[in-house]
DNA sequence: TTAATATCCGACTATTGTAATCCGATTTTA
DNA sequence: TAAAATCGGATTACAATAGTCGGATATTAA
């Protein structure tokens, strides 16, 4: 299905709260409650942008988590990136030499499926937290 | 994920096949062989295209697929559609009130995510089978 | 110094969705 | 009437998603 996953959703959720709420510092369990996401997977998926920078965590009591940048510089694609390490439509467009399948090199979708690809991935590049966030 | 499933790449695999070869009628067999495709897996697809008007069918022995409409006026979102039933981002997107999760009707990202969406699907529904074949 | 509250991290489980297969019926042509 | 094709339901196998559990570590405040 061509659907965001419930934790490129979260993700999300989470960021816009952050980005929202950025005069202060937020922990999960405030997002977890005020934006009704499981705790612990909650948990993980800001873990996972932290570990890609897109968020700064703060230890211990009083501890949680602020952007790690720019709203207007933390794209769709990004978090797409952080939460799944990838974003691509077949999975023979990951290789570098596209050579994963039996049908490449000789396959004739490839070329206009990454064409169709790059235009899909250029509007998640041009979405931000930012404009997310200011509805 | 954001990849397009198997079956929606079997299925612009066969479109594309069964459009480049315009001037007769071809078989799941035929396609199944020249692309690598599972027969069985195929054959399934086929005739969901089949049940939106996408290909015409012919039975008995010589019998296979052709076009059902212009590759011109068939696109990709048109094949999402025929073989997921629907296209959309977040499940709250498919129903008519918006009322699925909890989160709605108050929800903070509906609406940003909505106009995303509605981008993204325009690549989608601006992108041809004739485009895809004609490499 | 210690209790409370938070992030951190790995492993685990449950559920769902995808991909593929099996078997038989029906239709058409040679 | 046999061969070759589409049809269609049911079933299975596998993978990805979604969520949970238990415990370690860090920080702050009493
Ligand atoms: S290279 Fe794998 S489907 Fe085209
Ligand atoms: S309405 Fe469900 S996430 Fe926004």
């Amino acid at each position: 299905m061509i659907k965001l996953s419930k934790k490129i959703e979260y993700g999300i959720l989470a960021l816009q709260y952050i980005a929202v709420h950025s005069d202060k510092i937020v922990s999960a369990k405030e997002i977890s409650e005020q934006m009704g996401i499981p705790y612990e997977f909650l948990s993980k998926t800001l873990q996972q942008l932290m570990k890609k920078g897109l968020i700064v965590s703060q230890h211990g009591i009083k501890g949680g988590y602020i952007l790690g940048k720019n709203a207007n510089d933390m794209t769709v694609k990004d978090i797409i990136i952080a939460l799944e390490g990838k974003a691509s439509f077949l999975d023979c467009f990951v290789s570098s030499n596209g050579l994963i399948c039996d049908r490449s090199p000789n396959c004739t979708i490839k070329d206009p499926m990454e064409k169709l690809q790059s235009k899909v991935m250029q509007v998640f590049n041009t979405t931000t937290i930012a404009e997310i966030a200011t509805i």
